[in-house]
DNA sequence: TCATACTTTCAGAATATTATGAAAGATAAC
DNA sequence: GTTATCTTTCATAATATTCTGAAAGTATGA
């Protein structure tokens, strides 16, 4: 018998990609990853999820760039392999603030243009409590990049109390 | 001079939606609603989108059933209109709502049935503790998504002070 | 009932995204 | 240097997504 309990971790998370904003094969070798106990190589991410040379290489580039996984060496070889950050919660940081980065940011440095450029008072008025809103999603988003490991849970516990 | 911000606005509102979970003409009809003054019929959004009717039809449909957009009758004219959601932070809850209910909820039962299935100890270690990350997630949207309008500001302000 | 005014559908077209694999590029050991 | 091993690139192919527009559907009222 298989593993089915990683096959079925690695297809959902796959099929969970769209939500964190990375494609589906750069979240199954991320799952795939996860789930490892030792780190593995392309060659091997290659044969258990049945993908080109380019595809693997393209999506762990990918997962290197967000911080998720890293290249380590296994003793003397020559090949690299890979590794999922495995703190859990560190993890979810990462996607915090590349996702912060990426998408939220540019999108208050062009609505603060809008704002600028607009000379409509009911427009205005839009386009600032827009600002206010993704601007307070940008903060919240950065506090918990920068947290510690540990810090965070515990933090937003307290938070869930307040909104009963 | 045509209104330039206004139509800034459509066009960043298009690009950042992929990072709400929607495609790039629904963002942009939504955003030609948001900054209209006024409720607007599908072929007056056809013609300043450059759409075809069938393309407008679909995403006016989907914006509805996000809950972004509600259909209005003007006067006695049999031609329906559309209003988007005025108030910013009721359409942010809705958004959080929608996406709590699509994305996580469903990799929620997905990963408890990967516990469930799976016999090994360190790999269950890591699904608990990402389903501890996934469920925190989903009761922090859950959360937002039942605030009165003006009581979510105010909450995730002092969430942040917590949050040094 | 028919004509009118509008909405919805859907097969096919257009576009955008992702994947392939062979070739070129590295790097290390000899 | 040369060979062997591994990585990266990129033009092309495959796939997935989105869009079009004409035809079919629906409701209204004369």
């Amino acid at each position: 018998m298989k593993d089915n309990a990683k096959d079925k971790f690695v297809r959902t998370w796959g099929e969970m990609a769209s939500c964190w904003g990375i494609n589906k094969t750069m979240a199954r070798i991320h799952a795939q990853l996860i789930a490892a106990d030792a780190a593995l190589s392309t060659d091997e991410l290659m044969e258990s999820l049945a993908i080109s040379r380019g595809n693997a290489n393209m999506n762990l580039r990918a997962l290197v760039d967000w911080g998720l996984i890293r290249r380590v060496s296994v003793g003397s070889e020559r090949r690299e392999y890979f590794q999922a950050e495995q703190d859990i919660w560190a993890m979810g940081c990462r996607i915090a603030r590349e996702r912060k980065k990426r998408e939220i940011e540019p999108v208050i440095g062009a609505l603060e243009e809008c704002l600028k450029e607009s000379g409509d008072p009911k427009f205005n008025r839009k386009l600032a409590e827009l600002l206010e809103l993704v601007r307070t999603v940008d903060n919240v988003l950065g506090r918990l990049a920068r947290q510690e490991r540990s810090a965070v849970m515990p933090k937003v516990l307290a938070v869930l109390k307040t909104m009963a």
